[in-house]
DNA sequence: GAAAAAACATGGGTGACACCAACGGGTTTC
DNA sequence: GAAACCCGTTGGTGTCACCCATGTTTTTTC
């Protein structure tokens, strides 16, 4: 029998490791879990993450090219097609050519999206109360400003 | 001209948006940055995130089955296949039945993963340095400890 | 002790994100 | 007007998370 292997202590979980005092690691870790309590609650009215996330920047910013809302949000503009496409599909978005600018399109929200948008943001904010529930709201506000502040890559 | 479209002010970054308020999204965005960061420094060595971190498990927890790696890091056993393939076949790990329960592998790790776990320990944790740059010691610990409190799942 | 249940390592496969290269049409800059 | 840049779009890749199935070996249950 090889020492420190098996045996009865073998079955305590999360041994210490060094890896899970890393930030990079934790930060995995809990963006899966936040990441699966949300897409489980949107997936009741058929969206992705990315798809209310979209939704609820286009609400915002009125008429927007997708080009600003890829910056504004850190989506390539690829995905973006691919987003803008699902939401115009459903009828939640309208993309029409920008007169001003050719090259753009003006994507806007539309009335089903406004009603889309205020039952994925219940959602949305159910599930981050989910996440977030072992923290006292003081808690909760100073996580989000610190990751505010390590989320941005430039500055 | 649509009201409030294009104009001069469209090229500010990061207008203010709603969703750029919840954990779940700060998580994703902070931890693909983390990642970005992290994955950049380990490819000078030829790995990736997930060898370091099961290469840094097996390292403290001596000979240790797959599924109790998994069980540790929240890998899925499929997953930790392909991972301790990876090592094995770089020669950093060895696997080798455990005599003491045959549906058992014993993972340890070998001299030169030692080797290789201190060069990689030493990029990831400059990677994270660079990543919580913006914080204080004392803010990162805070960081730490808040992430600690909301990745687990169950508790 | 024999049957049932559980655990282990593997295989095959899917979905969501992040990211990159290229290209044609449009606009701005010089 | 030519060069440089921006926009939307298509095509593709890589990483991670997660699922179901299977054969072998333990452990549990009766």
């Amino acid at each position: 029998m090889i020492p420190g292997y098996g045996g009865p202590m073998s079955d305590l979980p999360y041994a210490p490791s060094r890896i899970r005092a890393l930030p990079s690691w934790l930060l995995g870790r809990a963006a899966a879990r936040g990441h699966r309590l949300v897409a489980d609650a949107l997936a009741a009215e058929g969206m992705r993450m990315m798809h209310h996330a979209v939704l609820s920047a286009v609400a915002e910013l009125g008429p927007v090219s997708q080009a600003e809302l890829g910056r504004t949000l850190g989506i390539d503009p690829k995905d973006m097609v691919a987003l803008v496409n699902d939401l115009q599909r459903d009828g939640l978005v309208t993309r029409t050519p920008d007169p001003g600018d050719r090259r753009k399109n003006a994507v806007e929200i539309s009335a089903d999206g406004r009603r889309r948008l205020r039952r994925t943001q219940r959602l949305g904010d159910r599930a981050n109360a989910e996440l977030t529930a072992a923290l006292t709201p003081a808690e909760r506000e100073q996580l989000i400003a610190l990751l505010t502040r390590i989320a941005l890559p430039g500055e």
